[in-house]
DNA sequence: TGTACATCAGTGAACGCGCGTTCACTGATGTAC
DNA sequence: TGTACATCAGTGAACGCGCGTTCACTGATGTAC
């Protein structure tokens, strides 16, 4: 059976065409995405240092060795498990943007960081395999940068927006950055495609710092006893850190 | 062979009394220790997950059955490295805390802080250990709730002390509180033992979020390509935060 | 369109490993009289 | 102080399990002529 979205994944593999012609092009397609799904099934239940490649051939029915056809080791399907969830949030980041109104930064960031909680929430595994401790024995490879990067754009896309239109209102009383820390955001800053000065960028990494903390500490029981349920400190929180980026109302 | 730091867990286990009667005793607090400082070992080489009682056993060259007369199972030696992994942050924190003046409470702070990021690098297992992604199979038991809040308890006594002198400043122009997240720091506030106004602690919340991001995504190599090396944003970040909480200069 | 060969998917057995935990046991240490 | 018994530490074998990976193999699918 193809689901849906497995159809709109492969579709996606191929850029949109009609590309796969054979029969066994097409087999191996719809295994590969299969082995991830029952390994993301996997994840989701027991966590990643638990996600065996015999358990995922137990689960499709098939020889243990036989998925060593489409991915040539564990480290190689765990790979791509990563590169999939840092694909999934980006995806959840974009989708909550596009939902609101563009010329309304400081909703445009609640949204993204209501969206990084939601995700997170509801796929702890998967946000444990990016932003949690590193698998043991594991050692990611070049390819996860990447996806890692573009995964959270969204955030610097907002305030990028915010400052190419002239709403962002530059936050005073800020210390002034080190020519260290200057010289590292001049830096970062180049790669981007919109332009961002050093200072917000400073505070756009406070942001993201406290939000990955808060996300973290709340899907690890840290905030159980205190800020337990968390929504209110969180949207506190994300209120506070539009201020601190700057990002007006309205 | 006795080491000192073997010593002082010991006079510190007993309450400083020399109540270490039988050579039977004696005995068992050296070996529990031991068998503690080996599976450490083995943490900091390999991380949580792979924690195992054999490895432990074959390192101190005894049986692995030999084992379970100290420790019931895995998971009650993994409780036991994560109480010890709490309580040597807690030092960490209260040592760097009390080398500074006691009344510079912006110098406490950062002190604080740069301690945690400190320690956490030197040990990161044991930071990923008990701020990181949950060791799958483990469930941790009420024991460790405790000591996970003693460990931290430096940072509210700092802040909690500033209040306290009136140094503290509350700072302006915040958000007022929803009632619900005013009512579960109220609750919370009513567990310290000094007085800290519900805005001042939801600063501190905030603090103590961006912070433990920080540090996260630092040693989890996020910040590779950006901000790294770190010292310069995380002691920009730090004092930041001392302006959101409202500690004082001088 | 039909045939011959090459490519690939999938199998099942095997290798060699490590794990947590239990159990009957030996021998040393502690305790009560 | 000496003896009898109870307690405890540590051993070594075993149970039953799961793991990643390799390899020779069968049979299906694709390709060139």
């Amino acid at each position: 059976m193809l689901s849906a979205v497995y159809i709109a994944h492969v579709s996606c593999q191929t850029g949109g065409m009609a590309a796969i012609v054979t029969a066994r092009e097409r087999a191996r397609a719809e295994l590969t995405f299969e082995i991830k799904e029952a390994a993301r099934r996997q994840l989701a239940e027991s966590g990643a240092a638990a996600l065996s490649v015999r358990a995922v051939a137990r689960e499709l029915e098939m020889a243990s060795s036989a998925v060593y056809r489409y991915f040539a080791s564990r480290d190689e399907l765990l790979t791509a498990l990563i590169v999939d969830a840092y694909q999934a949030l980006g995806h959840a980041l974009t989708a909550a943007d596009s939902r609101v109104a563009h010329d309304d930064y400081r909703l445009r960031w609640s949204a993204a960081c209501r969206a990084m909680r939601r995700w997170a929430k509801r796929n702890p595994h998967a946000y444990a395999l990016i932003y949690g401790s590193p698998v043991p024995g594991y050692r990611a490879p070049r390819d996860t940068i990447g996806p890692a990067a573009e995964a959270i754009a969204g955030f610097f896309t907002i305030v990028g927006d915010a400052v190419a239109t002239g709403a962002l209102v530059p936050p005073t009383h800020r210390d002034p950055l080190t020519p260290k820390l200057e010289a590292q955001l001049a830096s970062f800053s180049s790669e981007l495609t919109t332009d961002i000065p050093t200072a917000v960028l400073a505070a756009t990494f406070q942001a993201f710092s406290q939000l990955i903390g808060m996300v973290s500490l709340e899907l690890f029981g840290h905030f159980v006893g205190s800020v337990d349920p968390t929504e209110a400190f969180f949207d506190y929180a994300v209120a506070a850190l539009a201020d601190l980026v700057g990002l007006p109302e309205r």
